[in-house]
DNA sequence: ATTGTCCCCTGTGAGC
DNA sequence: TGCTCACAGGGGACAA
């Protein structure tokens, strides 16, 4: 579930504490979700090395460590990072713990489909999944040119476009949702459909609803967490989103859900189009 | 090359 | 009350 506001939230509540710290042990307590590099393994890569900086990618988070090693981190559904100032029990959802000089680092996961891979830091990007990841959505140079320009030729709905990493990175089933709602775009429609100032509603729409995501530090429907253990505030303001059965805020209408290339869509028929 | 389907996991909640 | 089962959904693997 954490979605680019969610993982920028947890970079930004994990960098004032990490920042500098040293990794003084490693504990991997489900060693299923760390991978080391070649012949070399996790903990000891880690082991003895301090935190230089910790950077967003998508729905990537990278910590930057010195000698040249990088943390690949993907939270997938339930995956947490949450710092604690001074040692702290293991839960039972705790799959590795990170001792620093100073506090520890946890990273929990009900469903064990987050992943965090040492890399070296010049090979980051030959990682599968980042490798290919396309434009930061706001980043300037994301466009409403640029994303008619990577939805041309797409053969699927809009939906399911959006949530390609490989056509704009960091968006997940919320804010797509989200996103066309605001832009009063049906799900539905083909992906290369968008006339001129369609895209630029979308493209206005995806990046309001990240800021605003990122304002309100994520949203816990669920699971998210920031690294300091708590939940953000966005559910709040979902105006689609898990409202299945409930009333458009637009038009007073019933919004449905459907199943769009395996992933469930909730929108307006009424003003999606 | 692109697209669709299944799978990985566990907790939750609806229905019987 | 207790059981079963669909569902949640990011992304990798694989087949078409």
């Amino acid at each position: 579930m954490p979605e680019l506001p969610e993982v920028e939230t947890i970079r930004r509540t994990l960098a004032g504490h990490l920042t500098d710290a040293r990794v003084t042990g490693v504990r991997l307590i489900w060693p299923g979700a760390f991978q080391g590099w070649g012949e070399l393994d996790f903990a000891g890569i880690l082991t003895g090395k301090r935190i230089q900086g910790l950077e967003r990618r998508g729905k990537y988070l990278l910590i930057h460590l010195d000698e040249g090693w990088s943390l690949v981190a993907h939270m997938r559904m339930t995956g947490r990072l949450l710092y604690f100032s001074a040692s702290q029990e293991i839960g039972p959802h705790t799959r590795g713990v990170f001792e620093l000089n100073q506090g520890e680092l946890h990273f929990q996961d009900v469903r064990k489909f987050g992943r965090i891979l040492a890399v070296p830091s010049a090979a980051v990007n030959e990682v599968r999944g980042l490798a290919a990841l396309g434009p930061e959505p706001l980043e300037q140079e994301f466009t409403p040119d640029v994303l008619r320009n990577r939805l041309r030729g797409k053969k699927t709905c809009l939906k399911s476009a959006l949530l390609d990493q490989r056509v704009l990175a960091g968006l997940g089933n919320i804010y797509t949702d989200e996103a066309l709602f605001r832009a009063r775009l049906s799900p539905e429609r083909p992906a290369a459909s968008l006339e001129r100032e369609e895209a630029e509603k979308l493209t206005a729409a995806i990046k309001e609803v990240l800021k605003a995501g990122i304002e309100a530090q994520g949203t816990s429907f669920r699971d998210y967490r920031d690294a300091n253990g708590r939940k953000g505030e966005f559910q709040r303001s979902l105006q689609v989103y898990g409202r299945q059965g409930q009333l458009c805020t637009a038009c007073g209408g019933i919004l449905v859900s459907k199943r769009l290339g395996g992933r469930t869509a909730v929108f307006c028929p009424a003003c999606q189009v």
